[in-house]
DNA sequence: GCAACGTATGAACTACTGTTCATACGTTCA
DNA sequence: TGAACGTATGAACAGTAGTTCATACGTTGC
């Protein structure tokens, strides 16, 4: 059932598909809607050179938000924005010493992240 | 020399560094500006959940826009449009065999980056 | 050649994103 | 307690992104 594609969507083409078993293959192995949601949550954040390069340079060191600040030039405003959206994300920790914030990588799916997404940008000519 | 970040920026701090030696050494590590621009528009392709399904499709087997749109309910004009920022950043090939387009993808980097990304967001509860 | 089909693409509209600005909060120190 | 400082946050603005719609291109088969 089901082997031709109705109109289920709009725009979708009006033709049965070209290779049903591969679709149905893909179809079972397809991750699931909150999983992709959050995936593209993760990647949106890091989808941003100044969150980039905030999260690498917390994958040497551990840095307060002015010391981040002055390294990336980058308003104290913009920094703190940036980092509340890695926050959000699960991407970096930090713990208060005073009045200072020190923050950190969470994780180490994320130095993962980074480095094999800089080894695919760095091949590319 | 450059010990204080006097006004290098408008809102930096306008203080010391914090830990001058600290920022110092993870100045030397950083990326330069063109690889981590990059490398944020790498994850701007992805950050996206129609182009992260296609990609995470695209992983499993070779597939045609049409079988992309019914897969994923999605219109052929906005699987065309995602599939060109996937090209783009090179992210997959395609082939032509008549007036069908295979598309699959190019890199194993990208299929590590969907898995690690996947790991990330399925371990986080 | 022409109709049908798979695919690509540009324009337009809406929705979202990142920065700045102003300001508030909490801590330290005199 | 009050001033100075590090940090956080909300509002507002400008730039950008994703979808839809209409249409164009190239291939196939009649």
């Amino acid at each position: 059932m089901a082997s031709r594609a109705t109109q289920s969507v709009s725009d979708a083409c009006e033709v049965e598909f070209v290779d049903e078993k591969k679709v149905r293959r893909v179809e079972r192995a397809m991750k699931p809607p909150e999983a992709v949601a959050a995936l593209s949550e993760l990647f949106k954040v890091l989808g941003d050179p100044t969150r980039i390069r905030i999260a690498y340079a917390l994958s040497r060191e551990e840095l307060c938000v002015c010391d981040i600040s002055n390294l990336l030039g980058v308003s104290q405003s913009a920094v703190s924005h940036s980092l509340r959206s890695l926050r959000q994300m699960k991407l970096v920790r930090f713990r208060k010493e005073g009045k200072i914030a020190y923050y950190a990588l969470d994780d180490e799916h994320v130095a993962r992240l980074l480095e094999d997404g800089f080894r695919h940008v760095e091949e590319s000519p």
